[in-house]
RNA sequence: GGGCAUAUAGCUCAGUCGGCAGAGCGCUACGCUCACAUCGUAGAGGUCGCUGGUUCAAGUCCAGCUAUGCCCACCA
């Protein structure tokens, strides 16, 4: 017989239990078109990535949602993969090469690129096997990145695709600019920080005459490239200045006062200085009234030779310097302080530097109506719901995407141009001359694609197109469910749909799973810059993965913020050693012969044998019904007090006697069937909560119990992976069972009740006397009097109804049941006394509540019959107790 | 400026159809009884953010308010 640790240890068996997954092909998936399919897609993590608590969060949620389909007997696909995360990875490569002193272009593009594709096979898979850990049971198999051969294919197929029906186009336009990363943004990829500034207010001289205009802005340095400025047309301070020039300081250019509606005349001092080529509102200002577009920066933001004295100063300094000069020029007119909406890169957090340049767009509004209806119709479905409007609200005002990025790591925008003819050509295959003139000269479009475009197509690209494969079908795509985090609805989620639906005539996935942020013991978001992570993989090595997944759903409540400690992993803890440790008890306890052969007698079931199967299915049932809500949190704790309350504190400790070697063979026997059956099916509900753990204690009950009597698993003897999910009718229910074991629960914690507030010592016996006020009740009682003494230490019990106290007794009441416990002379009949009253004053108390209720006719008439029945049952219950205690009070005088 | 979320025990949070306020942690007392001290038994601890309203009945529904957090938005 095999005997378990006292103590679970999850780091011995994790990777063993892993790789026999990996090896025995569990994790595999063969998806024909007849199957009844179940396929996540898993959102690929950034290959520079390392798995923090967002990652174990979401990855545990699609787990539990693969394990579960799986034992469904689903044909499950869990597709992963990593993103090649252009800017964070082309960064972590520079990073490295600066370390040697160089710099990208000292490589050159072309080897550069292959630097970095070493890196990635250096290091791409850190994160992989960190998902590994967690116990993901992705098909590794099929393991995609958004860089490799397929996906370029199916970006290339997309870029082109759209160009032709013209939904995409090339431009001059002003886009947001990362000065660090060198390449332009996407409005999505802007972040807003507030930040206190200055508001300066500056003095242009009128061209011609005396006096000046005064403006305010935020940013003084941008004057310099200054093309006009604004006022509001119905702004009688400076009607009369439109149509007239005032002349720029330093650069000493005359540009014009034009009136604009867009100038809130409230603001600053009402007048607006208009930078073209600096500042978004004012690019759109300018292209109204025609002013000069003037680029002053270099890409770097540092003043270029439009900046007169100031070229070659960064823009900082120039504000600098520029506010000084103007001071000392007498053109400052003062400087306020100013709370400012900073736009800052998501990736490095520099300021953002709005620059015209030329780049490439998607037109939106015409993909995104397609996206929406996906939702409004509800083939995509959002949990929590909420989170659909913000989808419709990005989606209905959706502006076009900026898609270029001047980076050298990522999928090159598939278009060349023709050095002699000047011809674009964009074409998925590589172009050798020109179709037009024939020439051979054909320069590519130096810039490459928003990483965001390759993983719009994730849903598809991954399964293989635009190839038509095998793995392309109805069983995988529509996938299932998407699980993310809401940060990324615009980036990802909605750009899928919106893929999806244009290129496979579908959206890519039914449901759409939010789950919550997880934040740090205060409240705040986790992040490298505040040193406040917690990290999965050293939580896993403490705990386990078991105990890190159980606490992260534990935690976890309908997309709510989750705020952690790592203290929480100890519930997880503690939970998988419970586990353990019932398994534990099993093992060691089981009859040497364990007759599984002939079908379990029910008849010769006990009250709390019943009672657990019983408590069982309707688990199995809650549980499984909550998972189809995707609502895990309700599941999983409902699994938890199965498990510790009902299992281990109640049916556990009433079966020990039972299975001692001095039971009856007969009742051993039974008893050790029930046990089994039950631990079994509890096993496998929590299987896709706690993978490894679940799969060792399995194998060890298949190892010495391979035979089962009660919802039998479909393969006893190979994984719990591939065992079958429990269902509710796989145990009969047994409602009276259920009110008998009640009731012995209550008179056990009537026992424990007056032990715990006496101070007796549990090892103390005592004599109990029961008055459970029916005859009923009474023999309930009396028919489990070995398992009543057994649990409350008792040496003897009488059971009578109408039994009077005996002298010298502690006495606990509670409803329809009274007990006695004759203490001699240790008894504080004073104390005794005063319990009772107090006892007495609180029944009088809810007695008033309860007739109060039952006296007012609106109640009587208006509630359903059914509450004000209740009401009824309560207040005889409450005077039952109450007369009950009366009587004892005047006994005891 | 708009939108969303949150407010319940000392802490972190559940609470579905409106019908007797729950869990984990922490705290107190007792117990190393042969599954587990990562445990067991018992206990203390609540004006459900505030103000109104609907209702026989409100933590739960409605309105308003306060506080906090997040998202969106071109007032320089």
């Amino acid at each position: 017989m095999k005997t378990l640790d006292p103590q679970y240890d999850p780091s011995g068996s994790e990777k063993a239990i892993y790789e026999k997954w990996v090896s025995e092909g569990y994790f595999g998936s063969s998806p024909e078109p007849e199957k009844d399919g179940y396929c996540i897609v898993i959102p690929p993590p950034n290959v520079t990535g390392a798995l923090h608590m967002g990652h174990a969060l979401n990855n545990s949620i699609q787990d539990i949602l693969i394990r579960w389909r799986r034992m469904q007997g689903r044909e499950t696909l869990w597709l992963p993969g990593t993103d090649h995360a252009g800017i964070a990875t082309q960064n972590v490569v520079e990073k490295q090469l600066a370390t040697e002193g160089k710099s990208r272009h000292d490589l050159g593009r072309e080897k550069f690129v292959r630097k970095v594709w070493e890196w990635r096979e250096q290091y791409g898979d850190r994160i992989i096997d960190q998902l590994k850990r967690l116990g993901c049971s992705c098909d590794w198999s099929r393991q995609r990145f958004t860089l490799d051969e397929g996906l370029s294919k199916a970006v290339r197929t997309v870029f082109v695709a759209l160009y032709n029906e013209g939904k995409l186009y090339r431009g001059h336009y002003i886009i947001n600019w990362c000065p660090k990363c060198l390449t332009a943004l996407s409005d999505d990829e802007v972040e807003h920080k507030s930040q206190p500034g200055k508001l300066w207010h500056m003095r242009y001289p009128i061209v011609g005459e005396e006096g000046y205009v005064v403006v305010a802005t935020t940013r003084p340095e941008t004057m310099l490239g200054d093309t006009g400025v604004a006022v509001n047309p119905k702004d009688p301070r400076y009607k009369s200045f439109v149509g007239k020039s005032v002349r720029l300081p330093f650069v000493d250019r005359d540009i014009p006062i034009v009136a604009d509606e867009a100038v809130d005349m409230e603001f600053g001092t009402g007048c607006v200085k208009i930078t073209p080529a600096h500042d978004h509102n004012d690019y759109q200002i300018g292209k109204r009234h025609d002013l000069e577009e003037l680029n002053v920066m270099t890409d770097e933001a540092v003043i270029n030779s439009n900046g007169g004295p100031f070229e070659g100063m960064d823009r900082m300094e120039c504000r600098k310097e520029l506010v000084k000069r103007l001071e000392d020029m007498d053109l400052l007119e003062k400087t306020e302080d100013y709370e400012l909406n900073l736009s800052v890169c998501y990736r490095c957090d520099t300021a953002i530097e709005p620059r015209l340049s030329e780049q490439w767009f998607v037109r939106m509004r015409e993909l995104a109506q397609p996206a929406i209806e996906a939702a409004k119709s509800g083939r995509v479905k959002f949990h929590p719901q909420r989170w659909s409007k913000v989808y419709y609200d990005w989606l209905e005002n959706v502006r076009d995407w900026c898609i270029s990025r001047q980076l050298w790591w990522g999928h090159p925008i598939p278009v060349w141009y023709c050095q002699d003819c000047g011809r674009t050509i964009v074409a998925v295959e590589t172009p050798t001359e020109c179709p037009d003139c024939a020439n051979e000269n054909l320069e590519p479009d130096p810039d490459v694609l928003d990483t965001w475009f390759s993983s719009a197509l994730w849903p598809f690209s991954t399964l293989g197109w635009p190839e038509e494969t095998e793995d392309l079908n109805a069983t995988t795509y529509p996938t299932d469910t998407l699980v993310t985090a809401r940060d990324i609805i615009y980036f990802w989620v909605a750009r899928m749909v919106m893929m999806g639906e244009k290129f496979m005539g579908k959206e890519p996935f039914s449901h759409v799973l939010i789950h919550g942020t997880i934040l740090d013991e205060i409240g705040r978001r986790m992040s490298k810059s505040l040193g406040n992570g917690i990290d999965p993989i050293e939580m896993i090595d403490i705990y386990g993965a078991d105990a890190v997944r159980f606490s992260l759903i534990n935690l976890t409540i309908e997309g709510q913020d989750v705020k952690l400690s790592p203290k929480k992993f100890e519930m997880g803890r503690n939970f998988t050693n419970k586990i353990w440790n019932a398994t534990r008890f099993a093992l060691m306890k089981m009859p040497a012969e364990l007759d599984t052969s002939g079908p379990l007698d029910m008849d010769e079931l006990t009250v709390y044998d019943r009672w657990i199967l019983t408590r069982l299915s309707e688990t199995i049932e809650t549980v499984t019904a909550e998972q189809e809500d995707f609502r895990l949190n309700p599941a999983v704790s409902e699994i938890y007090s199965f498990f510790w309350n009902d299992l281990c504190d109640w049916y556990l400790e009433s079966i020990k006697q039972d299975l001692s070697d001095d039971a009856p063979a007969s009742r051993r026997q039974n008893a050790a069937r029930v046990f089994l059956a039950v631990l079994d099916s509890a096993l496998r509900l929590l299987h896709p909560y706690m993978p490894y753990i679940t799969e060792e204690l399995w194998q060890y009950l298949n190892r010495y119990f391979p035979a089962r009597t009660l919802g039998e698993a479909r393969n006893p003897s190979e994984s719990i992976m591939i065992a079958r999910w429990p269902e509710a009718t796989d145990f009969p229910r047994f409602g009276e069972d259920v009110e008998r074991m009640e009731m012995v629960k209550k008179a056990v914690s009537a026992v424990r009740n007056l032990r715990g507030t006496r101070d007796i010592k549990q090892r103390k016996e005592l004599s109990a006397l029961f008055d459970p006020s029916s005859e009923a009740n009474a023999s309930v009682l009396k028919s489990q009097l070995p398992l009543i003494s057994r649990l409350g230490n008792l040496k003897s019990i009488d059971v009578k109804v109408g039994i009077s106290a005996p002298d010298h007794s502690a006495t606990e009441l509670v409803p329809h049941l009274t007990l006695y416990v004759p203490l001699g002379e240790v008894v504080d009949l004073e104390q005794e006394r005063a319990r009772l009253q107090k006892k007495l004053d609180e029944q009088t108390r809810y007695i008033m509540g309860v007739e109060m209720k039952l006296s007012n006719k609106q109640f009587v008439n208006k509630a359903p019959q059914q509450v004000v029945e209740r009401e009824r049952e309560r207040l005889a219950r409450l005077r039952e107790l109450e007369g009950k205690i009366r009587m004892t009070l005047l006994q005891m005088v």
